[in-house]
DNA sequence: CCCGGCTTTGGTCATTTGCTCATCGACCTT
DNA sequence: AAGGTCGATGAGCAAATGACCAAAGCCGGG
């Protein structure tokens, strides 16, 4: 046996009586050393086996941690790179409160950076609303890549295609995609895809640096409906095939997979980015979402932002 | 106004989270700056920010084994109910660092608990840095009661009355006493005594489950005499009449019995509780205070919060 | 008894951190 | 509107910290 249990006790109260004196009394090592009649290097030791040990407890009384803490456990329950979680108001039944806020800072942040990168951006109501609380800023290093079609079936431009506010908000090049959503049919779409403007604008949504999507419900208003898109015949049949969720249009199971079907086969937008090659953030909270979200996290996605009740649920499913 | 509310607390947020990459997360603040988009430097700030903000509470989660051979003894040898022994710093002559931090948690403790308690707490400066080491918390159930008078002798409220900074951390109803510390004949201090309000709170006092007191010096530095409430000369003589520490403004001397003398039949407070019916804490520590404390240990109070260097101190006697 | 592996200790150096100072900019006063 | 004041910010620097490395004990096995 290397080490009695009182050896080792009497080595733990040491480390207790350092530590505290460390991090309570707020001493430096050196006096520390003094004191206990030590070197610099053994109460150095002694510290760190404090902490190791579990000895030393940091509590951050704010609600700000509960949520770092819940964006930590997402990042490695589900393999992410990109985690926040934004205090939930449970009074407010809204879906953009506060991640728009998140996703606005998180985007101000990425653009402020001066090496340029390309970035890509879905659509929704939820990006929307991040997007006007961008401030002004003039970034003309960045460029910024529509993932969707931006005409509607009427040939309107759907108002939610937030690439245009976007772009003109931080004064940088922009990439729309003059396409529909949905084309009429897989050959519309293919031809369209041979256009070379759309052809550039394709490549450079899929060589994005990063890409920030919303994740669209299925149930009850769902966007591809309420949008006309898709009927709610159609889309109940695609739910029965597995369908939990869409990003950009794509829909996809509860595993995460694109699924194969009509319906996909004729959305008009750009493959959504690579995860192993782009880091793909999806925007989203609330109950309706929860399930599409789950489904995309660590699949279609390696980024989240996203609030703490629906971080709370993810994790306890 | 120089900052808003909503300026302070959002940079708050920042700090929080700025505390909890670097505490929990065990990041370097360099580290931190990239993430968050901000220079080393004012990483730096808020880190430094969060800890004097109160919002990173350390603590040592062992018992070291001589402060809890101290406790135990300091309980046997006064007959005590309660006592918690914290490590020392020899080299600092501060007399509430460490205490402050346990009466904290212990304060925190009792408070968490569902059923309401009438608390009574005294005045100081170990009290008051008590206080301020309290998380944030609701706890509308208990009932926070002052022992003293608030008022000083120019009118105005003494900052060393801790029960309204304590109440407004923790969200629970709190009764002030609206009074002098010291009234100037013991004829006003027995009219104030009959004041309805005053009546309600001096019995409520008198039911409290739990008191937190200081022990005020009487020697050089006595806050007696720094605040005012008496004179050199007075103290001098009541000093040569017994007494060796002050609880609330009662004088007592080395057998723990209040002095019956000119001032304490002045002092305007409540009674301290009774200590039958009542768990009394005293937190204290330092030379200065042993000789109080030694008196009051067992016969005015029952419980006690001090130091290693004053514990020995103690028991040697 | 010595030797080899293992742990611990103290020294050295790169990294990290806290502090000071100069500068900038916003806001207030006159 | 000009000037002053205050706070915030970033650069530089010195102190503090943590990691690495070599040397010294310590033990069991031979």
């Amino acid at each position: 046996m290397a080490r009695t249990r009182d050896d080792e006790a009497s080595r733990l109260d040491e480390a207790a009586r350092a530590g505290w004196l460390y991090y309570v009394a707020g001493k430096t090592q050196d006096e520390i050393a003094q004191a206990l009649g030590l070197s610099r290097q053994s109460v150095q030791r002694l510290v760190s086996l404090s902490t190791s040990a579990g000895l030393v407890r940091v509590r951050i009384d704010h609600p700000i941690a509960a949520c770092l803490d819940l964006a930590a456990r997402l990042k490695d329950r589900f393999g992410l790179r990109f985690a926040e979680v934004t205090p939930s108001d449970p009074a407010s039944a809204s879906t953009t409160l506060g991640i728009a806020d998140a996703c606005a800072a998180d985007l101000e942040r990425r653009l402020s950076q001066p090496d340029p990168i390309i970035l890509a951006i879905g659509t929704g109501r939820t990006l929307k609303a991040a997007v006007e609380h961008l401030p002004p800023m003039q970034c003309r290093q960045h460029r910024i890549v529509s993932l969707t079609g931006n005409v509607g079936l009427d040939g309107a431009a759907s108002i939610y295609n937030v690439v245009f506010s976007m772009a003109d908000r931080v004064g940088a090049p922009h990439y729309p995609m003059p396409l529909p959503v949905v084309a009429t049919s897989p050959e519309e779409r293919a031809f369209l895809h041979e256009q070379k403007m759309i052809r550039a604008t394709l490549s450079l949504a899929a060589s994005a640096d990063v890409a920030f999507v919303g994740i669209g419900q299925l149930g009850t208003g769902a966007p591809l409906v309420s949008d006309g898109f898709i009927s709610e015949a159609e889309l109940e049949a695609v739910r029965r095939a597995g369908a939990v969720g869409e990003i950009c249009g794509w829909l996809f199971d509860a595993a995460g997979r694109i699924v194969d079907c009509a319906f996909n086969r004729r959305v008009a937008g750009a493959p959504l980015p690579d995860i192993a090659t782009c880091e793909v953030v999806a925007v989203a909270m609330g109950p309706a979402k929860q399930a599409g979200l789950h489904a995309a996290l660590g699949t279609l996605v390696n980024g989240v932002i996203t609030d703490e009740a629906t971080a709370i649920a993810l994790l306890a499913d």
